[in-house]
DNA sequence: ATATTGTCTTTTATCGTGAAAAAACAGTTT
DNA sequence: AAACTGTTTTTTCACGATAAAAGACAATAT
């Protein structure tokens, strides 16, 4: 069992999904740029689709036989990549509890416990080292950090420095530059989220990273962009972990975005930095209070 | 062939040395937490120094039998790391021009090339890609981003905001700090090194990796010092390929540090933030001036 | 009692291997 | 001739295996 083939499950799902929309396919080119995937995958959806009777398949005829029911779909399980099933196995332990700061990370028992081979985990902790949680001592082994208030605070640090400084950027872009549209498609969102907060608070933290990313991205520099990375993952866990509140939670951030996106529409810079730097506040604030008391006070 | 055993070969080196100074070795653990390496390569040092009738070794008695010859030493190309190895091949070809911003890179020929696995090569350029000059395309080949005038300006942006704040967070550090004596040594190289520059100006380099990561270091933020790493990488490179008027440009660069240094120990913010700018100043210039032309308009 | 040595076990680092996926090339169709 | 399909080659991804190095444990010496 040398390597999955979750891209071409995923691939095929998503195939699926797309034949049920125009109820045609185009040609074996366009369609890999359609799902991001090489022809070589794209051949092998269009094979399997055949063999399943959902569609004839000659040359560049297609023609679409049925539309496609549930079974025909890949279990959502089999189309993650390994690295995001480590990464998944990893947190989990991670925010479990029980993950002391100064614990340390042994990769064939990771692996063994996974499921997978030692050099994914490896090349897993590699990149997940980047995120400041965990740390290599030189030829032997990891150790976590743990997921600390210092790290929350050194977090928000950076994060607070290199926002101020993007919004600050965001704001001197000229009228004609494309993010203005940008701006107002997510302002159109966020009224709708508002509208509807009861039902769909939890769409907010992926209007979230797109609205930062937006804002970052007006920095043009690529470790300020980078490192909203990081952000993104801490978030993402938090949001998933910690559920008190979060309505209410989710609809003061709302409101904040809101007065943050009137703010860099201004193009006044004063209150631009002073919606970013309250909104930032009370980010870091929710961030702080989900760390339990007995983690914040582990050593770093 | 599946591991080298250069962490044996480096510490038997490092062994030697002492050896050759103290004309006598500890216990067996304690030579370990010197050297750096566990039990067991101590005692792979220890029976090859047997061997080579350098010493006599029964238990606990260890006796210098004669002074170590050029000759006992392993060849200095045996002790270097994979990653160490990689990194430096990896580095001449970029450096050496042919490499345009948008190239492709395939860890197969690389691999073959250095003549290492894939595997080693693959993590490398994991770790290599939080210095922001590759990238890498989901599912497919990695992507040299160039090392540009644009690059040199992000990095330079972060520096500057980093350091700055760093050396702030640095004077208002309490008197009895240990810092001020790191500081205190600090200074005294400099002014060594500044009466004898024309014999020893290549040995600023190391001084200035040193001096800000201390400055940096007062910062707290693990995000903040880890990204000097990231500095001290590119100017590494910089300073080994980029010898135009280096002695009269680390001629300039101690006496800003001086400055800096003055500064601090005033602490002085506006004379800190002044002094600090200036220095970062002529450093960005420095490393722009280094990235000919024809570099500096490729795309990014 | 504590530190040191001898021995054994576990973990890390690296390679070669093979399947999945991408990419290149050549031949067809419109 | 431009875009598409069929076929072949190359590259990436992930694994198990193995030597180097670390670490654990028991026996021994101060």
């Amino acid at each position: 069992m040398s390597k999955s083939n979750n891209v071409y499950k995923d691939a095929y799902n998503r195939c699926l999904r797309l034949l049920d929309e125009t109820r045609s396919l185009p040609s074996e080119p366009e369609l890999g740029t359609l799902l991001g995937v090489s022809r070589t995958t794209v051949r092998t959806i269009l094979a399997r689709m055949e063999e399943t009777g959902l569609i004839a398949w000659n040359k560049r005829a297609k023609t679409v036989l049925r539309e496609p029911l549930p079974d025909d779909f890949f279990p959502e399980e089999e189309t993650d990549t390994l690295a995001e099933i480590i990464e998944r196995s990893f947190m989990r332990r991670l925010l479990a509890g029980g993950a002391e700061a100064g614990m340390q990370i042994n990769e064939l028992e990771l692996a063994r416990e996974i499921g997978v081979g030692t050099t994914s985990v490896r090349e897993f902790l590699i990149r997940f080292s980047r995120f400041g949680l965990i740390e290599k001592r030189r030829n032997s082994h990891w150790v976590l950090k743990g997921f600390t208030r210092a790290f929350a605070l050194e977090l928000t640090e950076i994060r607070e420095m290199f926002e101020l400084r993007s919004a600050a950027a965001f704001a001197a872009l000229p009228q004609d530059s494309a993010v203005w549209t940008d701006l107002d498609r997510l302002e159109d969102e966020h009224r709708q989220l508002a509208n509807d907060i009861a039902a769909r608070f939890t769409e907010f933290s992926e209007l979230d990273e797109r609205f930062h990313r937006l804002i970052h991205r007006a920095s043009r520099n690529r470790f300020i962009v980078d490192f909203y990375d990081v952000i993104a993952m801490i978030f993402h866990y938090h949001y998933q972990w910690n559920k008190a509140q979060e309505r209410e939670r989710n609809e003061v951030a709302i409101g904040e975005h809101l007065v943050y996106i009137e703010a860099l529409k201004s193009r006044d810079l004063g209150k631009v930095d002073a919606a970013c730097r309250k909104h930032l506040k009370s980010a870091r604030q929710t961030l702080l209070t989900s760390i339990p008391e007995s983690r914040s006070l582990q050593k770093h």
